[in-house]
Order: structure tokens, then sequence, then C-alpha cells
DNA sequence: GCCAACGTTGGC
DNA sequence: GCCAACGTTGGC
């Protein structure tokens, strides 16, 4: 079992919706490094860190857990998409998805300036300089210390 | 809105 | 393959 930190904008999936969905296609993936942790490294089962970005207060809200595996993002083919991608093939899809379900949300927001000073991560890849990517790897002990000062 | 830190594109 | 120009992300 692994673990991950996906990013959402609130504005355009926050975790209330996936609360009140249960279940989102992942989609709009447009990173090959991103897109490939989908593709090579995400299982079923995988616990998943949902993290607001681009907000007042950016940081963890809430679980949730891998339950489809990666597939062809349907919205790459779909011109009324933002994100189409006209130079992707049906026959050899540029972009994947996952399906996240809905696990809980944090009993309060673990905010970025909170992990930014949390000792005991390590290499922990969101606080890392420079990072942008919207799907990051979180290792099993930076799971269980985050979650720990819930 | 600003801007640092990237990633991508395309001319050469 | 190099690299300048451009686009995007996302904190602030």
């Amino acid at each position: 079992m692994k673990h991950w930190l996906l990013k959402s904008e609130p504005d355009e999936c926050s975790i209330e919706q996936l609360a009140r969905v249960r279940r989102e296609p992942w989609t709009g993936v447009r990173n090959y490094q991103a897109r490939n942790y989908l593709r090579d490294g995400m299982q079923l089962g995988d616990e998943v860190f949902f993290y607001h970005s681009n907000c007042a207060t950016p940081g963890i809200v809430g679980l949730c857990t891998v339950v489809r595996l990666a597939y062809p993002d349907p919205t790459q083919f779909d011109p009324d998409s933002d994100y189409f991608d006209a130079a992707s093939r049906r026959d050899d899809p540029r972009w994947l998805c996952v399906d996240v379900a809905f696990a809980r949300r944090l009993r309060r927001t673990i905010t970025l300036q909170e992990l930014k000073t949390l000792d005991g991560l390590g290499d922990f890849a969101l606080t890392r300089r420079g990072n942008r990517l919207s799907v990051l790897p979180v290792t099993a002990a930076q799971w269980q210390r985050i979650l720990s000062v819930e």
C-alpha cells in the first residue's frame, strides 16, 4: 500500500464536493511526471491526502482512496473541456486519470504553513523548493507523522 | 496581481 | 541538442 497527495483547487473540486458525490475521476493531470505516478505508482486501495491549493489557506483537508487504476482521461478528447488536448489520439492516449473515493475529512486543516515547520517528515515532496506537481508520493512515515498532528 | 520555479515549444 | 520565449502553477 502506497500513499499520495493530490492537489485540487477548491474552486474546481473541493473536499466538500468529494464528500457529497463520494467518488470522482481524477481528471486534468497534464504533466508527464504526475501522469507517470498515476500510471506506474498508484494501486487500488492506496491512501491519499486531499490537498486544497491556490486558495486562502492551502493545506490537507481530507483523505481519499484509489478505487480505479489509471485509464485514459476522457477530458483530453472533449473539445469543450478545459483539458482538451488536440494532439492526443484515441488509439494512443497521452493522459490518464484514476478514480478516487472519499474516505473522510480531517478534523481540521493541516496547513501548508504548518507542514513546512513540522519535524520528522524528512524530504517531503510537497515542501520541496520549486515543486508544483499535482500528484506527489508520500512515505508511510510521513503519512503517519502528518496524521499524528490532526 | 506578482513572480519564482519550473515545463514545453520550436527555431536553428 | 541547445536555448530563448512562452505558458503554467501556486504561494504570497
